[in-house]
RNA sequence: GUGGGCGUCGCCUAGCGGUUAAGGCGCCAGGUUGUGGCCCUGGAGAUCGAGGGUUCGAAUCCCUCCGUCCACCCCA
């Protein structure tokens, strides 16, 4: 005998039209929960997550003061152009990790991808050249890069970077390095490497990159696929593949400290004294090169110890052919840029401590309907006075509210009940010790401004 | 873009062909009449990521997609 329950899919069938139905109502369709997520690698910072944001911030802004930069906001789209032409046609981020778009009047828009070009351009665009120089520039700013996400890589992320443009000199190099230094420090990050090098300027690095070319020519088949490619498109690369198989080669490879034509030889020097006259501890990495076409001389990276992936939480270097690149007249320039989440991730790791979050000094808890408009006058006066104050709600007991006033951390509970709107009183709880006394509503404010220390 | 692991209440986890899908945290409500944190009791909350398939029967097996994590690539 045959059931009379439906086969699974029609019974899914039906399921599907009923649904069909539903959402053809739009007043339903509207009730119906959705799964609306944030897009693909990016993320929400909850309040239970700003200390750390707020640690790194006041850090940073605190720094930018003390060493005299000034900080700049620029759009968070820019035209297109001015990425693929300053940091270059053939980087991974414009060739496949840009979001460009056109807006509705055809322009060809892109989200900004770094933060250096926009900088350079805004300098450019405000005349920074009659400024004195350098120009010494700061900013903290989303950036938008279309990858894979993993840890501690997002297609949205947060730079804290610094630029200073218009000085050539190596003082400004080992400044700028000193300053991401010293926000590590001022963190209280501890495991860092900060790794340097110079690849040197368009008057040695074509002579370097021959010769490099030169001796991978006839090892191509001992490489690996990547490398392969790296040979054409990026030969400076080849350095610092992690592929075990490429690494005798690498390790034959000629140091490019061999090939630097002698100003450059003469500026990463200038650089390495100033920065040990600083005391600040670098580690020469003669494999450290950058993937952004704009960089010469002057190149550094700070690393954790640990993990190789994607781990560097900042890095720049000096780009002199830039802002002539953008259309100025043939400026230096040097920055870096430091990763918000990534500076966090370390933070998380060492356990650097943060600031609680904020709790109310005062609760302020309703017993019966009568209290609800002194409740509420009591509050506002409070807050007026700069007094973190909380209400209850009355719709819930008491006993709930005291519960909600421990689980949000105040240090009072004020009761107003019956009892303390005809005495025009309120009854304050310390909530640590427990004592309670009844205190005039006129003295409250006063009472929870002085009485910082006891209950 | 390439390769791999994983997806069960808000969070962490059990279950791995037939269970009313279990527990902990958190949340809510009680433990007598106006009071928190500990304890006890109860409750709400999960179409087991989505869609398809295999099967009498699927959270459990297969496929596709999505998400997430890891490595590569690249970078902060």
């Amino acid at each position: 005998m045959r059931t009379t329950v439906a086969p699974p899919g029609r019974r899914r069938g039906v399921l599907r039209l009923a649904a069909a139905f539903l959402y053809a109502r739009p007043e339903v369709t509207l009730l119906m929960a959705h799964e609306y997520k944030a897009p693909r690698g990016t993320q929400d910072v909850t309040p239970g997550e700003q200390s750390y944001w707020d640690l790194v911030w006041e850090a940073a802004s605190r720094l930018c003061a003390v060493f005299g930069y000034g900080r700049i906001e620029t759009p968070i789209f820019e035209q297109a152009v001015l990425f693929t032409r300053g940091v270059g046609e053939v980087t991974d981020i414009v060739q496949k990790e840009m979001y460009v778009f056109q807006d509705r009047g055809g322009q060809e828009l892109a989200l900004r991808p770094e933060g250096t070009a926009p900088v350079c351009r805004a300098y450019l665009e405000h005349g920074m050249q009659n400024l004195q120089q350098p120009v010494r520039l700061w900013y903290w700013t989303p950036i938008f890069r279309y990858d894979r996400p993993q840890a501690g890589r997002y297609r949205e992320h947060h730079q804290f970077g610094a630029e200073a443009n218009g000085d050539g000199d190596a003082t400004i190099d080992a400044e700028v390095i000193e300053l991401l230094w010293r926000l590590c420090e001022e963190l209280g990050l501890s495991r860092l490497t900060l790794n340097l090098n110079s690849i040197g300027d368009p008057q040695c690095r074509p002579a370097y990159l021959k010769a490099l070319r030169d001796y991978y020519g006839d090892k191509l088949h001992h490489l690996c696929a990547d490398c392969r490619a790296r040979f054409d498109r990026n030969p400076l690369r080849l350095l610092d593949c992690k592929q075990p198989g490429c690494q005798p080669v690498i390790a034959g490879a000629p140091p490019i400290a061999e090939y630097l034509c002698t100003d450059c030889a003469a500026h990463f020097a200038d650089v390495r004294s100033y920065l040990e006259t600083a005391a600040i501890p670098y580690v020469l990495n003669p494999r450290l090169v950058r993937g952004l076409d704009y960089y010469t001389r002057t190149v550094f990276e700070v690393q954790p110890l640990q993990d190789g992936a994607q781990s560097s939480i900042g890095g720049g270097g000096r780009y002199d052919g830039l802002i002539e690149q953008l259309g100025g007249r043939p400026t230096p320039g040097i920055g870096f840029g430091s990763g918000i989440e990534r500076i966090i991730i370390n933070l998380k790791r060492q356990g650097v401590p943060v600031a609680e979050a904020q709790r109310p000094r005062v609760y302020i808890a309703v017993q019966a309907p009568a209290a609800r408009v002194p409740a509420y006058r009591l509050a506002s006066e409070l807050r007026r006075a700069g007094v973190p104050a909380t209400t209850g709600s009355s719709e819930r007991s008491l006993k709930a509210q005291m519960r909600q006033a421990g689980a949000l951390g105040a240090t009072y509970a004020a009761i107003i009940g019956d009892r303390e709107v005809a005495e025009g009183t309120v009854t304050l709880k310390h909530l640590e010790n427990g004592s309670q006394t009844s205190v005039p509503v006129s003295d409250v404010v006063s009472r929870l401004c002085d009485d910082d220390t006891t209950g």
